[in-house]
DNA sequence: GAGCACTGC
């Protein structure tokens, strides 16, 4: 039996944890520190005074490493080891170590805010710098002042951010474990190519005619360019000589594949102790095994073959292909960026960081000693690129991270001085501040209403969630959830994006919904409830070329939110649906079905920063609540023209995204009535009150020089709990219909 | 008239 190399430090690790609240841990790959710290802490006793928890970026992590230290540790998995993610908790009464997603572990700290039943919390794969880690961060560093004894935090990172790690936390000690890869030789390109896919192609066929047996893997930015490479590639590699090499095979890896691999190879789906196996006959010859849950693709490597994968960066850290012994690194990756001062989302190719190219590079050295052939200079690697990959918080619209911290009501909390490894820009979080005032989440002081709490309850962009309280108070709930549901999962509705998909679907079948001239919110309420009709047959979403995994998820989210809107309902007032007497209640909720009137409302309080408005002589948009922009509405729409081919004056969008241009996308119409209040409250915002840079800017920054104390009187003077008048007048109503029973 | 890297509550 191999013995990890995290054991032989077993006693050191210890001894540092004993002495320090707070322990960084640098493991690198094949360290066993995912399933071993939390073995190791439990043997030491610490899970006797609470649980030890261990956090995950993704939820097939968490399972199935869980599973890993059930099996280890010869226990069934949901009792002494468990695992919690998103709809899932299995977990008991007798667990003592826990594996859960970043994101399942700060809902928790909402109703629990200082972690009682925790002794340790671990916080995985930190180096990866998701949204939540990096408020879980923060979060940490708090938690560790207020539980001084018995509370202990260990953060794995990577490298070359632990020192900035241990820094953020009053130079805390750092342990670095030995990983067990093998050397792996780095070989950089002279300059720069003009084409990494033309040299990509010629990198791999020097290595396939050249280099001994093992797998290739090619890191690329994107679905066009790998499918462009792989038919190039299979088209070189047919034209060698037969009989001059070993045969190959040219597998494409990205993250909208399985689904398709399923359609055109008929996946056979199986468990088994480890997790889902999906098998597959590509070309009737050779058989490939998919292990989906195990977080690992494989195969039985036919003899005298080699394999080329032509990947995304899916394959740096969510799937592990084994037998690869020599990588190409393009330097490149594409990544989704947030701009504040534009509300606009923009997907652009951007150059890797020193991290992500040692991670590229690691996945060579897994079962034997390896090759990275990098197609950039090595000065670029040294030179330009970035320690570390731009972290995910400055690149995210921040609204629902804001609102989280608001409803934790840490006293002394100022959410720019909230205290960041890496601070989001002040733009950002003023864009994120003036969301939630315009959302009524916040009030113009900055302080978080009744309506904002209720609001962080809800597993949901804060706008979202508000479109669901609106359209209660409206009496369009259910629908309003079904949109909502189905905006979550939107990414994953469509199958892959093959040319032409989007019209076969339309020509396919003429009685698919069209969201009635409405827009893409309602299209997209038409279909989930077309579905239900169907009894939720999954040959009704293939029928209609949509992702029966995308439709399952929408009914899971669609269901969890019901549940808690029913919680949230009981407690706070707000009704769920009409009283069977309330006549007026009971007639809007009829009109709703035939112009969705109310709905749309709801859409338009729950975007009021997301509203433009037609020009006067074409269908071009003007944005309303940034700083006016010319944006298309985009053509996948279902937003109907009148007959003299004028879209509506106004309408409320989902997402701004930069392409070709800049286009809304999940378009739906709305009345110029709805909107007119909205651009009033605009007008009034005042950005300094918001972000509590304060009304009297001179006083305060004397009281800063002072010191921190009189601030919090302050506050508690300024902060009259103004509560949101519509919530009020409702649980007035409710009242008085109680009270006349 | 266009196109989508990867996660997560």
């Amino acid at each position: 039996m191999v013995i990890l190399p995290i054991l032989q430090f077993e006693e050191k690790i210890l001894e540092t944890v004993e002495q320090n609240s707070v322990v960084v841990i640098i493991g690198e790959t094949g360290s066993g520190k995912s399933t071993q710290l939390s073995q190791i802490l439990h043997r030491k006793g610490y899970t006797k005074s609470g649980i030890v928890a261990v956090t995950q970026p993704r939820r097939v992590a968490a399972v199935s490493v869980a599973r890993r230290v059930a099996h280890e540790l010869g226990v069934r998995l949901g009792e002494e080891v468990g695992y919690a993610i998103r709809f899932e908790d299995r977990t008991s009464e007798k667990t003592r170590i826990k594996y859960l997603t970043d994101g399942v572990l700060l809902r928790e700290s909402l109703s629990n805010p200082e972690l009682n039943q925790y002794s340790v919390i671990i916080l995985d794969e930190a180096h990866e710098r998701s949204l939540n880690t990096d408020i879980l961060l923060g979060l940490m560093k708090r938690l560790v002042e207020m539980r001084l004894s018995n509370f202990k935090v260990l953060i794995t990172s990577a490298t070359l951010d632990g020192d900035k790690v241990s820094r953020f936390f009053s130079n805390c000690p750092t342990l670095t474990v030995p990983g067990k890869l093998f050397p792996v030789e780095i070989m950089y390109s002279r300059e720069r190519p003009t084409s990494y896919l033309e040299s990509s192609l010629k990198t791999a066929l020097d290595i396939h005619i050249r280099e001994a047996k093992g797998d290739v893997l090619i890191f690329m930015t994107g679905q066009d360019d790998i499918e462009k490479l792989v038919s190039k590639l299979e088209e070189r590699v047919k034209s060698l000589e037969e009989g001059s090499c070993m045969d190959a095979i040219i597998l494409p890896l990205h993250g909208s594949l399985p689904p398709e691999m399923q359609a055109s190879w008929g996946f056979e789906e199986q468990f088994d102790e480890v997790g889902l196996v999906r098998t597959c006959n590509i070309k009737g010859n050779v058989t490939y095994t998919w292990l989906v849950l195990g977080v690992r693709v494989f195969s039985p490597a036919p003899a005298n073959c080699r394999r080329f994968i032509v990947a995304t960066n899916i394959a740096e850290t969510s799937l592990t292909v084994d037998g690869v012994v020599y990588v190409i690194d393009s330097g490149y990756v594409k990544q989704r960026q947030y701009n504040p001062s534009t509300g606009m989302y923009s997907l652009d190719i951007v150059q890797i960081s020193r991290v992500q190219a040692n991670q590229r590079a690691g996945r060579a050295g897994r079962t034997c000693p390896g090759k990275c052939y990098r197609l950039y200079p090595s000065a670029v690697y040294h030179e330009e690129f970035a320690d570390v990959t731009v972290p995910e918080i400055q690149r995210s619209s921040l609204a629902g991270s804001v609102l989280y911290l608001k409803s934790l009501d840490l006293s002394d909390l100022d959410i720019l001085k909230f205290d960041f490894l890496d601070p989001p820009s002040r733009e950002s979080l003023e864009d994120a501040l003036k969301q939630l005032y315009l959302i009524d989440a916040i009030d113009e002081n900055g302080s978080i209403t009744h309506v904002g709490r209720t609001m962080a309850e809800l597993p949901l962009e804060p706008s979202l969630s508000r479109t669901l309280m609106e359209a209660n108070e409206l009496s369009c709930l259910s629908q309003a959830l079904t949109i909502v549901a189905m905006l979550s999962a939107e990414t994953t509705l469509l199958p892959g994006r093959s040319k032409g998909t989007e019209k076969k679907r339309k020509h396919a079948s003429p009685d698919f919904p069209d969201g009635s001239g409405w827009g893409d919110h309602i299209q997209l309420l038409q279909v989930y409830d077309h579905w239900d009709q169907a009894n939720y047959d999954p040959r009704w979403c293939k029928d209609n070329d949509l992702q029966v995994r995308g439709m399952m998820f929408a009914k899971d989210v669609r269901k969890q939110l019901s549940q808690i809107m029913q919680k949230i309902a009981k407690e706070n007032m707000v009704f769920w649906k009409p009283e069977p007497l309330d006549v007026q209640a009971n007639q809007r909720w009829k009109e709703n079905r035939r112009d969705y009137k109310n709905l749309r409302k709801a859409l338009c309080i729950g975007f009021p920063n997301q509203l433009a408005e037609r020009m006067i002589h074409h269908n071009g948009y003007r944005t309303l609540g940034y700083k006016p922009q010319l944006v298309q509405v985009h053509p996948s729409s279902v937003l109907r023209t009148d007959e003299d081919g004028k879209l509506p004056n106004y309408v409320v969008y989902h997402e701004l995204v930069a392409t070709s241009r800049p286009f809304m996308r999940n378009v739906c119409a709305v009345e110029m009535s709805w909107v007119m209040p909205i651009l009033k409250k605009l007008e009034k915002l005042n950005i300094n009150k918001l972000s509590g840079a304060s009304d009297a800017s001179d006083e305060r920054s004397k009281e800063e020089d002072l010191s921190d104390l009189p601030k919090k009187e302050l506050d508690v003077v300024r902060a009259p709990d103004d509560r949101d008048s519509r919530i009020q007048a409702a649980r007035d109503r409710f009242l008085a219909r109680k009270a006349s029973r």
